[in-house]
DNA sequence: TAGGTACACGAAAACGGTTTCGTGTTAATA
DNA sequence: TATTAACACGAAACCGTTTTCGTGTACCTA
């Protein structure tokens, strides 16, 4: 086992000091050329490599960014966080990923974890609990700290940093209003319960484009389903029971399985009825008939998110300065495909 | 901005020595009650935390793993990821991600990157153009530095050190010939190109199967795709052309847009035609009808990879000791659905 | 020949911890 | 009272870099 050599391995050896070896691999002027071109050759030789971890602690700075998602598995995270990893990766920095499979206690843990030196950076969605219970004391703490933060997606106006959103009520309300246009009247809304900020702007779009269409609001054609909800009575009995000709889901799992109580139904999409869904995932593609969906552009949001967060690390600003935050909206579009008519 | 506190700004203002502090924060012996408490106390309050780098560097320990994966965004490897970040987290260790995009280059410099230091070990699964070319220094390069690693699914023979797989021939002979004992005659395979390892190994249980219970194998039924196909003429030109009455796809996708091309024909699943896919992911479950899948217990997988890599960083072995290597291998199991009759 | 100036390099501090070993003070023992 | 042991703490080395500053040598100039 050939143990990883450093500077002072390579400086006893060529009977030198350890500031010369240093100099000389960075070609320093200071340095003469036969030394250097001899510590050169030597490092390459034995395959010199400097350790990460000590630069690191010199220069307070470790090129790793720290990101924290609520569920890895979850399409829309994984393309953000590819976007979020391309970038970086392309600037040099090493990502660490962080899951907080929707738990105050397990973002709070993760954040302090890495907030001790670990991270120049973070980008986080925030846990549902964690909007759910509005604490955000463990987000502050570390921006005291002076740790760059960019929130995408689940964020939270109590928490002042900079953001990468898209535009869900709008999206929501475009995807309604084709609807409308289509001659559709009788829309439901299949929405999650509440808390989670995402689904109510898209609720909120979903609302306004109904009423600035003249369509009354029908309370009983919006159904409000459990996060991640595994049986599908509640579902099934809804439209059983109702005669809806269009159906805006907030995300692609519960649209495809409101397709299928449709077509039990024995209802033909888009003939008799239309859906559009959010997150244009692998399901949206791949389902049957093609569900039109609303594409998030995760890739985007990712790059964009790693964008200013690195750009921040790296710019010398006053701590003022350091304090503008911006917002920045990437603009959802709407993917038409089979399960609405064109 | 509060910047971090460190343990010689404590000593400072306490008046005490920095190995004091340090053995007070650890409730050494060797300090007095008073001392201790007194330090503990003002540690507390400004909310000491230790450097991670600079204990990493004292060390030589990071408490890092890398993993690198041809791809985040498959459902399978992130439920993989997930196994690792699970178990890696209640043992203390954050995960670094890279994504090798299926490119030997980028897997190479991946593995580089993070060697220098970063990480105490490698979870990881080859590219498909790493096992296309059959070039593993990389791999070896970090093994000679005594960096333990673990391999799971896309694993080399060539390469010896842990790994973790399924037992993807078998998986496949029992899908096949659960198809059989179903009545199946005609039974075809979709699969990529040959030099993915996995689906050569699945081709193998399929023709094992055929010839084991006497049904001839034709390779007239045996279609190979390219591993990322987006055109869909030429496998649905193949169900059209062909008189099939049962189908084993290497993955889900192409199982779900197989499944179309066989309702597009006017076949009934699975009166007419059955199917069964790999990667038992959320296209198995939410397709119409529900795909009966091999799962590949990608979490479980992960859970392994991760333990055997921490035990092996965490034990004190002599070389020949770290040397001894073994493979686990993880049972697939046929979960069944409605893509087949019961 | 004395003084100045490049030149090429080394010593040492610093990053933030851990840990070994030494030492001054006090109390217990012979 | 002299010796010793326990106690409580500090000095310093170390992990592997970077970087500032100092210095010896050689050469050039007045």
């Amino acid at each position: 086992m050939r143990r990883k050599i450093t500077l002072k391995h390579i400086a006893r050896e060529l009977d030198v000091s350890i500031s010369t070896v240093s100099k000389a691999l960075k070609n320093s002027e200071e340095i003469s050329r036969d030394t250097k071109e001899k510590i050169q050759a030597f490092a390459k030789l034995y395959n010199y490599k400097p350790n990460n971890i000590a630069i690191s602690l010199k220069n307070k700075r470790t090129k790793n960014i720290g990101v924290i998602v609520p569920d890895i598995v979850h399409h829309f995270f994984t393309t953000v966080f590819r976007g979020i990893e391309k970038y970086a990766n392309a600037k040099g920095y090493n990502v660490i990923v962080c899951v907080s499979d929707e738990s105050f206690d397990k973002e709070v843990i993760n954040m302090e974890m890495l907030a001790n030196g670990s991270i120049d950076g973070f980008i986080m969605a925030l846990s549902a609990e964690t909007q759910f219970k509005n604490d955000f004391n463990h987000i502050r703490e570390v921006m005291e700290q002076g740790i760059p933060l960019v929130l995408f997606d689940r964020v939270a106006d109590e928490i002042s940093c900079d953001k990468v959103v898209i535009n869900d009520k709008e999206a929501a309300y475009r995807a309604v209003k084709k609807l409308i246009d289509n001659g559709r009247k009788k829309i439901a809304l299949i929405t999650t319960e509440s808390y989670l900020n995402v689904s109510e702007k898209r609720a909120r779009g979903y609302f306004l484009a109904l009423e600035e269409n003249g369509l009354a609001v029908d309370e009983n054609l919006v159904l409000r389903l459990p996060y991640q909800f595994e049986e599908e009575q509640e579902s099934e009995a809804f439209f059983a029971s109702r005669d809806i000709d269009a159906v805006l889901c907030v995300n692609e799992i519960f649209a495809v399985r409101c397709m299928k109580h449709a077509q039990k139904k024995g209802l033909h999409i888009p003939e008799d009825i239309s859906f559009i869904g959010f997150t244009d995932g692998i399901l949206s593609r791949f389902a049957n008939p093609r569900l039109t969906s609303v594409a998030q552009h995760g890739d985007k949001m990712g790059e964009v998110a790693a964008q200013m967060l690195i750009d921040k690390i790296e710019s010398e600003m006053t701590d003022e300065e350091a304090e503008t935050y911006r917002t920045v909206i990437i603009e959802a579009t709407l993917v038409e495909r089979e399960s609405t008519v064109n």
